[in-house]
DNA sequence: AACCATACGGAACTTGGATTCCGGTTGTCA
DNA sequence: TGACAACCGGAATCCAAGTTCCGTATGGTT
């Protein structure tokens, strides 16, 4: 996106930031990414901006509004999955792929409140099909049920159900355990028998 | 406390509300199942005064805490599906009793959103303990694996776990389709193979 | 080294809801 | 049928965020 020629560009693709303001872009947002991933989505601007140690009007200015600010986090978050999926289309067969992908992106999850909340609570199947994802579980899918090891008649919308699951998991019951012993008893109904 | 022979009454024991006040204590209830089944946990107690024809200095006198008036709901609600778990335990078979609590549990919630907001966001373990709901889960899954239908690693833990899962699934992606399918895909992990 | 468009900081403002208050009603009881 | 404690209604208050504003500071440019 950045190559020399970035001649059509669209509609408003503004002339570089400053210094200082490139610098703090990037301080609000690993601040936000702290803050969001212990406090959840009701993590306050203030504090995201008290991490930065920038005032609250800078990080307005980034991000406009607050529900920008977590866009901009979610969005990455789906993109390091969608790296995940990438990985798991090397396995060596389709159901290990999928179960190797479901896993690491629970423990992903595990890992960050905000995104747990965001994907048990909101629709985010547009991000999931812009950064790929859909196509890629899609095809995982395809591949383990011509190998005869998932179930017939599981669908790609499986797997949002079974993600907005375990976050709802994650976020009510503490702890490894449960979560994990979820993940489990899904990929066991949708293992072939 | 101010009554004449107030005598050994434990704590505040109150003495029976007056007329009007008992009459508009059932109204608000009343038009908070509404409110909140409709609106979930976020409805205001100003809709609810209004449904119930009722000033919300009213509604405060009757329930101290928005927290308290959802609360006195939440558990009515438990309080029904321990009667559906009662009717489970007659059941033919602990699989089919098991299989039968489950699906009109989620059936119940599928109707109340505040219901499913409360499910998968808070533990309510005290509540299902106090009405009985968990001794009679565990109840019927001893039946079930006794009788080879449920997979012997299965614990009463797995159904909050489940329940979680499907009050999620509920409030994210509409319609019947995905929750029961959700369902569905967990009783198969909880089958005995 | 002066200029100014960009940025910054953070106090002040706004908003949406919960909760409180208090003058006016109404059951209940003598 | 008073008298009064128990209630009621709903305007006013309080509060916790999100968002705006504006005087000041600073990179980039000539």
């Amino acid at each position: 996106m950045t190559s020399p020629a970035a001649s059509a560009i669209p509609v408003h693709e503004a002339r570089p930031l400053r210094a200082d303001a490139r610098r703090n872009r990037e301080r609000i947002l690993k601040a936000a990414r702290a803050v969001f991933a212990d406090q959840g989505i009701d993590a306050q601007i203030d504090d995201v901006a008290k991490r930065a140690k920038v005032g609250v009007g800078t990080v307005y200015r980034h991000f406009p509004t607050k529900e920008q600010l977590l866009d901009a986090i979610v969005r990455e978050h789906f993109e390091a999955i969608a790296e995940m999926a990438r990985g798991a289309l090397e396995a060596e067969d389709g159901w290990t792929g999928f179960c190797q992908l479901l896993w690491s992106a629970a423990e992903r999850n595990a890992a960050d409140r905000s995104l747990c909340e965001v994907m048990s609570a909101r629709d985010k199947s547009d991000v999931v099909e812009e950064c790929g994802l859909a196509a890629m579980t899609s095809e995982l899918m395809t591949r383990a049920k011509a190998e005869g090891t998932m179930r017939a008649d599981a669908t790609p919308l499986d797997v949002p159900v079974i993600m907005i699951g375990v976050s709802a998991v994650m976020q009510t019951l503490p702890g490894e355990e449960p979560w994990r012993r979820y993940i489990a008893l899904m990929l066991d109904g949708l293992r072939a028998s």
